[in-house]
DNA sequence: ATCCCGCAAATAATCGATTATTAATGCTAT
DNA sequence: ATAGCATTAATAATCGATTATTTGCGGGAT
């Protein structure tokens, strides 16, 4: 299906970075670009606002998102609720198979590295998909594919509020944290591990805190 | 906007359980009797997609989804596991405006008679329009968009199953369980009021437990 | 009698063009 | 000189028709 792969790459897109908030999606110029036409554009952008990674202005057309402080804000605290309920159930139900998932996630978080030479300041593609996989792993011992979709909605919004933040932690120990919170959830220790975790959503928000809303852009 | 109305009629269609479980949704029938072209109906079924309200079958079509018991069971775990923290959350920080809507929204309710005679044994629309305010009402002291937002479409997911099930606990109190939640919460006892919403949400899902799945249905 | 293959009808997906709305530009009147 | 209005260019929204895929039926071979 055409619309299904103009949507994928619009996604990646945009989670990418190739866009700049605020910037303008016009059904016309990606028509042309990826060589299909307007309608299976619209679809995708439909399904693409649907996710939250992209806004709709009436009769005004699509534009990436322009993630203010507050609402990334949101976004963390929400996590931050969530997420640690969620695992504690995840550590409680998860079974052998989970466990093994969990060590197989974390050491491919481990041995990716975080930064790409090429790619700047920017976290690696890949380092950025291990990261994913590892919480995602992490809950998936619950056993429910809601909690889970719950879980996807909220880490797509979140990374793509931190693509756009000016600065990041500098002295942010990703590697003991994600270290700690494997041990405590191999552990059965729920408490600690969602203590952990709080901790480590908490740090990723206050790292990103402060950096101001970013001005709508122009053309790309 | 067109594709804006032909949305709203098709998700109201839905929740209102106009189509049963498993009916294909024609683009074309659905065209032709809103008095639209395809191209609209399309973004309205796209939308309604992405909001869960639809299954998408490549190449295959639209159509209203088939919700299992399974699938039920998961989104009332989901709600149990989520809500509750929300409204801890919402009972510390909800102000005296919180608290005025909250009693507005559980007198509203209290005064809504759950059934309507011409409707047979579903609830009245108003009911469940009222409901659901309740309920979102509770929450909305936490002041969180991204929680609220999840809120909602747990909720829109649950009545959607629960418009298709078969069964309805005869013995229920809906009426106290709904004014003990609201004397909690105007008390600020969080940890009262948590309970009883788990207590209300596994009633909710022992009620419908048990229904089977309804098979694939033919047209409408 | 049953299974497989191919044909035909239905419908999903896509396209190119048309219509309607918006935003910008330049003109006019005060 | 500036404010307000008309014109125009750009683009969003919609439409009608075309192409491609799937499904059900019927004929023929085993």
């Amino acid at each position: 299906m055409l619309s299904e792969q103009v949507y994928a790459h619009l996604r990646d897109a945009i989670m990418r970075g190739d866009y700049a908030p605020g910037d303008a999606l016009k059904p016309q110029d990606l028509a042309k670009e990826q060589g299909v036409s307007l309608a299976v554009v619209r679809e995708a952008l439909v399904r693409v606002v649907g996710e939250g990674l992209a806004d709709r202005l009436p009769n005004r057309g699509f534009a990436v998102p322009a993630f203010s402080d507050r609402r990334w804000q949101e976004i963390a605290e929400a996590r931050r609720t969530i997420e640690p309920v969620v695992l504690r159930m995840s550590i409680e139900r998860g079974d052998v198979d989970w466990e093994a998932r969990v060590r197989a996630a974390h050491h491919r978080l481990a041995r990716t590295p975080a930064y790409a030479p090429e790619q700047g300041a920017y976290y690696s593609g890949a380092w950025s998909e291990a990261h994913r996989v590892f919480h995602r792993t992490l809950l998936e011992g619950c056993g429910n594919p809601v909690l889970l979709e719950t879980f996807d909605r909220m880490w797509t919004a979140s990374e793509l509020a931190r693509r756009w933040s000016a600065y990041r932690a500098p002295d942010r120990d990703h590697v003991g944290e994600h270290r700690r919170l494997e041990e405590a959830a191999l552990a059965r220790d729920a408490g600690t591990a969602a203590g952990v975790l709080a901790r480590h959503l908490t740090l990723t928000a206050a790292g990103l805190a402060g950096c101001t809303d970013h001005e709508p852009a122009q053309e790309a």
